[in-house]
DNA sequence: AATGAATGAGAGTTCATTCAT
DNA sequence: AATGAATGAACTCTCATTCAT
């Protein structure tokens, strides 16, 4: 009886190795520089194998990509239980950040890297990242409808508050604060949002 | 004795010749379509003759992404005729996004691109983005100093609003904005800096 | 006892599903497009169930060699109407041009294709072949014996009428008739048979 | 003085290494069964090599195929010392079929190998088989307008010629003759020809 | 009887790079 | 100073086929 689930549930096993040997090499090696012998290799199974589990390259790049919107969806629904708008927000980018340092391999397929997005758009399939931003945009209307923010528009003070905490997750990256002592990169973050959230806000 | 500089000079122009033929590929096909052989051929020259002027494609790229901060560091001074520094920041703001999405290749070898940051701190050379980087720092203390933010830390500021330039440039480069319609890009752009800094600083 | 005969029946029907979807796929693709997958999922079974039925892909393109030429002999038997062999011979002609043009993929497999004939050879078996050509050679009989032609030997003379129109055949079959605009390549064909005929006969 | 042309011979010579080895492939293996790599291994090069001599595959056996035709054409201008264009005509098949015989691979590629013609048709290059062809039509004309054929039209009349030694070339090119002993294979062509002119031309 | 899973071999092609000349 | 010739290594992807279950 358990004999189709169990060949189901390997199926599934199996892909999630290829997925994760996958993105263990992008973290090793870069994206651009991982090829599909490569992800065989590295499972230990012939490069036609993989071929059964993932249609071609593109489509293991966008089932990594989905991983990391739901993974980072995930977060963002846990943010509900916190009831004022604005406490939301701040905490928003805390996990936003959080998120991307911790799972820079991730936040770099879906928010950087070349040839994703491309291959992506062409699909149906900008629905995972669209409803992640869509969060982002209703947590901003909320805030402007308690009045927090002057003069918001709610689209635009969204891409506004999501290019601060991009800005600063792929400058880190890629590498382009060495200028940073990796020490302070920490408190610099925290420093950067305070500084913007203390001072946007409407004091009272 | 003119021999020599003649020589050191040639051997310049041919180097800056080849950075203005790669650039201009990059700019048509793209950096990762652009090959070494294409290079070549668009300065009419054999491949084997562009190792006589780079060590390997590396050293091309790294030689583009110094002439890229050499254009942004000219942009920044001429920022100087500006007296007032908030002004003066508030410019520095369009000037950075217009460089970033005027030339988006230079950007994104300079801030975005892998395996050129890499490189950069092998040669120990980042004077190039220090110093534009510099030019920041010194703008938004100037700010400070004239009191335009409150309960500021200038390294902390200036990393704030390098993030959100940086943040909207490189989703906008990489094409990450895909759910804001073309059209509006612009002033989406536009808009998020002016929520920024109307509601940053301190009203007098 | 019906046991047996019930298996044997069932096997025979899953080799004729298996050939003719494989037909069918080589007449929508066209021969080297179609492979063995294909043909498992055309029939909804796995590819290792075709080998159950066929031991390689050879085994199925003699097995549809040889399906053709039964198609083209029942087509010359129903020629056995026609009592002239004079009349005969010109519509056995214009039978062999259209099982040729609309069947051009058995055509092709059966008088043209590489590696089909090799295998016939080893497997002795030109035996349908044989059969179609002696039917041709018997009709070209009769019209010597009735004096349609003048020093005729029966095999030279079949041989001739043959190449005539497997000529024209895998001409067209092969795209070699490209100087001809398509929509004269039926009046070619009707031109050149009537040319041959008209002329070859003796007037009495 | 002489660097540059023995560079231009040299050229010229690994062109022609790479295409007699090719075409010896094709023979041994048949066409669709030769790869690049086969190529380039049979001539002891890498397979990057072959690519400086021929963009791709099409282009070789582009080459050949043109080969091929200049091959045939050169035997056809060596008819014109022969006056009558009747006797041109039978000599013009017997040399045809000669060609066709002594050098199957060429007359394979030329008239029967699937996806050469395609590719071909591409360029604007069925230059020399349309010249070869005309050449026929040529012939054929000069035979009706000297009253050898009745009731002829020469585009129509040349077809029926080429197809009938078509016919005959390629069911022997390609082993459909195994019902004729090979020893009786010249004979049976020579009667089929033979058989053929003499009752098509007019007796005066 | 049927199949899911696997694979070795191979396809055509491109690339950055080297080196003798 | 410049290059023609060459290449090893890599790429994505497909195929016919096998075999344990």
């Amino acid at each position: 009886m358990g004999i189709d689930e169990r060949k189901q549930r390997e199926k599934e096993e199996m892909r999630e190795r290829i997925l994760n040997s996958a993105m263990q090499l992008f973290l090793d090696k870069g994206i651009e520089n991982v090829s599909m012998r490569n992800i065989a290799e590295s499972i230990e199974y012939s490069p036609a194998t993989v071929y059964l589990y993932f249609k071609d390259k593109g489509e293991i790049l966008y089932a990594l990509h989905n991983k990391g919107f739901e993974k980072l969806y995930a977060l963002q629904l846990s943010l509900n239980q916190i009831s004022d708008p604005l406490e939301r927000l701040r905490e928003h980018g805390r996990v936003y950040m959080k998120f991307a340092l911790e799972n820079q391999d991730y936040y770099d397929l879906m928010f950087i890297a070349k040839g994703v997005a491309e291959k992506i758009v062409d699909d149906k399939s900008w629905e995972a990242g669209g409803k992640a931003y869509q969060y982002l945009v209703d947590n901003v209307s909320a805030c402007i409808e308690k009045g927090y923010f002057k003069d918001a528009e709610p689209n635009t003070a969204a891409f506004a508050f999501w290019s601060i905490v991009h800005g600063m997750a792929s400058l880190i990256i890629r590498h382009r604060c060495i200028m940073i002592p990796p020490e302070y990169i920490d408190s610099m973050i925290n420093g950067s949002m305070q500084f913007m959230f203390s001072n946007l806000v409407v004091k009272k």
